[in-house]
RNA sequence: GCCGAGGUAGGGUAGUGGUUAUCCUGAGGGACUGUGGAUCCCUCGACCCGAGUUCAAGUCUCGGCCCCGGCCCCA
C-alpha cells in the first residue's frame, strides 16, 4: 500500500466543504477591500528563495533539478513570488496595487500541530501607499478578515524593525551580524533571562535595551531614548488610525519575525488557544523586496495568514445538505433519468447507481440525510404522476410533470 | 536534526509469550418483488514495515516508517 507523504493531508467532504467556506469569506473580505486575486506558479527558480532568505533554507525546502539542470524549489512562501511577479511585469501599473493570493505552500519541516509540510496561505500584498495609510490598512484588513470569518479571539502585536535594529545597533559599534542575530532571536523569544544573561556576555547593558521588551508603554519609553524620530511617529499615527477602526493592537517591540527583509512595522496574530506551540496565524510586515529582486524602489507590505492554523481553532456550523434523491427502479430507469436532468436545473440530484430495490433506496437516502425523494416507479410511470415524499416526516405527495419543481421547492 | 509518547479492520477498541485475535460501529447483501429509520441473519475488513530472540511474537529486543507533544527553525 502507497502511504500519503509525511506532514500531507487527504481532506474529506466534510472537512473540504469547512475550507471553502471560511476561503469564500476570507475572499470575499479583501475583495471588498479593492483587492484582486493573483496566481504565481507552484514552483520558482531556487534563487528566488536564496535571495530572499539566504542559502540556509535551502534546508527547509523542498528544492530540486529538473532535466535541463535547472535548480528549482517548490515555493515556501508567496510573498517572494509575488513581489517576482510584480517586478517581472508590473511595475508600470498605476499604484497602489493590491493583490491577494490562496494556495499551497512547501516547506521541508518537521510536522506537528498546526504545522505541515504542505500547507495553505491566504495573503495580501499591498505594493505603494503612503507608510502610515498603508499600512494601517494592511493591519485593518487583516482584522477585518478575522472578523468576517467569525474568530473573535486573537491577540494582535505590532512592532517595529527598524526601531529594534536601530536600537540594538547602538549598543555598541562593533556588534556583528552573528550577535545582532542571536539578541533578535532572544527577544522575539521573549525569553528575558537568556537575553540578561547573553547582554552581560558581550559586554551590553541590559537595561539599554529594556524599554523594547516593556508591556507598559513601549512607545512612550522609546521617545525618551530616541526623541521623537520618524519611527516612532510612524507607530504614533498608525495606532490613531487603528483606533478608528476600533482596533487596539499591543504594541510589542521585540518582535523580529524573520527580520531579513523586513524593514519597518510588522505585526503578529496570535490564536488564544487551541494550537499548542504553533499559536501564530498570521504574520506581516513592511518589506524592501522589490529592489532586492531588481526592481525600481517602491515600499510594500504583506501579510499572510496560516490556513490550517485558522482551520484548527474556527468552529462552523454545519450547512445542511439540499440533495434530492430520485427513485427509480430498473422498469423505469429511463424516466427516472429524465426527471433527475429536469430537477437538476433548479437542484442537486442523486440517482441510484448501485442496482438497489426501491427499498434499500429509501434505506440509502435516509442513512445519507437526504431530506426529500421523488419516486419514479411502474405505477408513476403508468399513471403519468411522480410521487413526493418528505423523509423527515413519512409524508407523500403525488404531484404531476408541470408542477414538479414547484411542489418540490415547497416539501 | 534532537527529546519524549504512540501505531490492532474504514472509525473506536480488548488482548502482559500459547486455540481460528475481542467487542462496538461501519460497509455490502438478505429476511421484506412498491416504501427508509427498529430487529434478526450472512458477508467484508486489522496486528505499520523489516530483522532478531523463542518450540511459539499483536505481545519481548533492535532498526526503519508514520503519527502526536515539545525543542531547533520559522521565509
Amino acid at each position: 500500500m502507497i502511504e500519503r507523504p509525511r506532514g500531507t493531508r487527504d481532506f474529506l467532504p466534510a472537512e473540504m466543504k469547512r475550507r471553502r467556506c471560511v476561503e469564500r469569506k476570507m475572499r470575499e473580505s479583501v475583495e471588498r477591500w479593492g483587492y484582486e486575486e493573483i496566481k504565481t506558479p507552484t514552483f520558482e527558480h531556487l534563487d528566488l528563495f536564496t535571495l530572499k532568505s539566504g542559502e540556509d533554507i535551502v534546508d527547509e525546502i523542498y528544492s530540486f533539478e529538473d532535466k535541463g539542470r535547472r535548480k528549482l524549489a517548490l515555493r515556501p512562501e508567496l510573498t517572494a513570488p509575488v513581489i517576482r511577479f510584480y517586478v517581472n511585469e508590473l511595475q508600470n501599473e498605476p499604484k497602489p496595487l493590491r493583490f491577494y493570493y490562496f494556495d499551497d505552500c512547501f516547506r521541508y519541516e518537521r510536522p506537528q500541530k498546526g504545522r505541515f509540510r504542505e500547507f495553505w496561505q491566504f495573503g495580501i500584498e499591498l505594493i505603494g501607499g503612503r507608510r502610515d495609510l498603508a499600512n494601517f490598512e494592511m493591519i485593518a484588513l487583516s482584522v477585518d478578515i478575522l472578523r468576517n470569518i467569525g474568530l473573535g479571539k486573537f491577540d494582535l502585536h505590532v512592532g517595529d524593525v527598524s526601531l529594534l535594529k536601530k536600537a540594538v545597533s547602538s549598543q555598541r559599534d562593533d556588534l556583528d551580524e552573528e550577535k545582532e542575530r542571536k539578541i533578535f532571536r532572544l527577544m522575539d523569544k521573549k525569553d528575558e533571562e537568556g537575553l540578561k544573561t547573553y547582554l552581560a556576555e558581550i559586554g551590553i547593558d541590559a537595561e539599554n535595551l529594556s524599554f523594547l521588551m516593556s508591556t507598559l508603554d513601549p512607545i512612550e519609553e522609546a521617545k525618551r531614548i530616541f526623541g521623537d524620530i520618524d519611527e516612532i511617529k510612524q507607530l504614533s499615527t498608525l495606532l490613531d488610525l487603528l483606533s478608528a477602526y476600533e482596533i487596539y493592537p499591543k504594541i510589542d517591540l521585540s518582535i523580529a519575525r524573520g527580520l531579513d527583509y523586513y524593514t519597518g512595522i510588522v505585526f503578529e496574530i496570535y490564536a488564544e488557544e487551541g494550537l499548542g506551540a504553533q499559536r501564530q496565524i498570521c504574520g506581516g510586515g513592511e518589506y524592501d523586496l522589490i529592489k532586492l529582486f531588481g526592481g525600481r524602489e517602491e515600499r510594500s507590505r504583506g501579510f499572510a495568514f496560516g490556513f490550517d492554523r485558522i482551520m484548527e481553532v474556527l468552529e462552523i456550523e454545519k450547512e445542511e445538505e439540499n440533495m434530492i434523491m430520485v427513485i427509480s427502479t430498473d422498469d423505469c430507469r429511463r424516466e427516472g433519468i429524465k426527471v433527475a436532468r429536469k430537477l437538476r436545473k433548479k437542484f442537486k440530484v442523486e440517482l441510484d447507481v448501485m442496482g438497489r430495490s426501491l427499498k434499500s433506496q429509501l434505506s440509502y437516502a435516509n442513512s445519507s440525510g437526504i431530506k426529500k425523494v421523488v419516486i419514479v416507479g411502474r405505477r408513476e410511470v403508468e399513471k403519468n404522476f411522480y410521487t413526493l415524499k418528505d423523509m423527515n416526516n413519512g409524508e407523500q405527495i403525488s404531484c404531476g410533470e408541470e408542477d414538479l419543481l414547484e411542489m418540490i421547492a415547497n416539501l
